[in-house]
DNA sequence: CAGTCGATTCACT
DNA sequence: GTGAATCGACTGA
């Protein structure tokens, strides 16, 4: 089997730029995931640029803790983190190191394990509910907190791969606020998408939530 | 150590 | 559109 060049892996130059590059640029690229139970692959369709300290929006802008030290180390790298009580979400860590700044995948479309893909979103109504949404994403691709710091400048087989792709042209990419983000970090357009994508998750602004009695 | 809340999703009205 | 689910991380006393 010949691997064409968009089987190949992202380097690590890639990701070593400043998140606001690298973000849209991840758009159309390739996320392979392997497990046991066998491959899934999707092209990216959504994401969110966290700027790390800078960012009062990020998990980085209090500082380097258990949960985000991942975000302090080398670029092109996984960041896992779980929320709700239920739910993971992917990051991609950029560069420089030691700014802590990553990618949130937050929507794709499936290109490969699909029916697989299916089993794990019990509850999708479509194929192109699979992966709408951070933690819908990392569901049907079974990613949690074993992944976190996982490289994915590896080759497709490795756990978790992130390949050239196709990247889409610039007149494609979109940019907005990002969705549930509120605060001081709420009016940067730091979410990019694909114009028109029908996998792409609908926008929500932030909602703090009703006290508990 | 208790209180609060989250880069969300789902069922239900 | 509204509210529940569900628990680890973080905060401040």
């Amino acid at each position: 089997m010949i691997a064409g060049p968009e089987r190949t892996p992202l380097p690590r130059a890639f990701f070593d730029r400043p998140v606001l590059e690298v973000a849209p640029d991840l758009l159309g690229r390739t996320l392979v995931r392997s497990s046991p139970d066998g491959p899934v692959e999707l092209r990216l369709t959504e994401v969110e640029a966290y700027d790390g300290a800078n960012d009062p929006g990020s998990h980085a802008f209090r500082g380097r803790t258990a949960r985000n030290g991942v975000m302090f180390g080398p670029p092109g790298h996984a960041y896992v983190y779980f929320t709700y009580g239920m739910w993971h979400c992917l990051n991609l860590v950029c560069g420089p190191e030691g700014r802590a700044s990553g990618v949130l995948l937050r929507a794709g479309e499936i290109q490969v394990g699909a029916e697989l893909a299916r089993k794990r979103r019990i509850s999708a109504r479509n194929d192109m509910e699979l992966a709408k949404g951070p933690a819908r994403l990392a569901t049907a691709l079974d990613i949690d907190r074993d992944l976190d710091g996982t490289d994915v400048c590896t080759a497709p087989g490795a756990p978790l791969s992130v390949l050239t792709g196709t990247p889409v042209a610039p007149d494609l990419v979109r940019s907005g606020p990002r969705t549930g983000v509120g605060g001081e970090g709420a009016p940067h357009p730091w979410r990019f998408w694909i114009s028109d994508d029908p996998t792409v998750s609908p926008y929500r602004p932030h909602q703090p939530r009703r006290r508990a009695t």
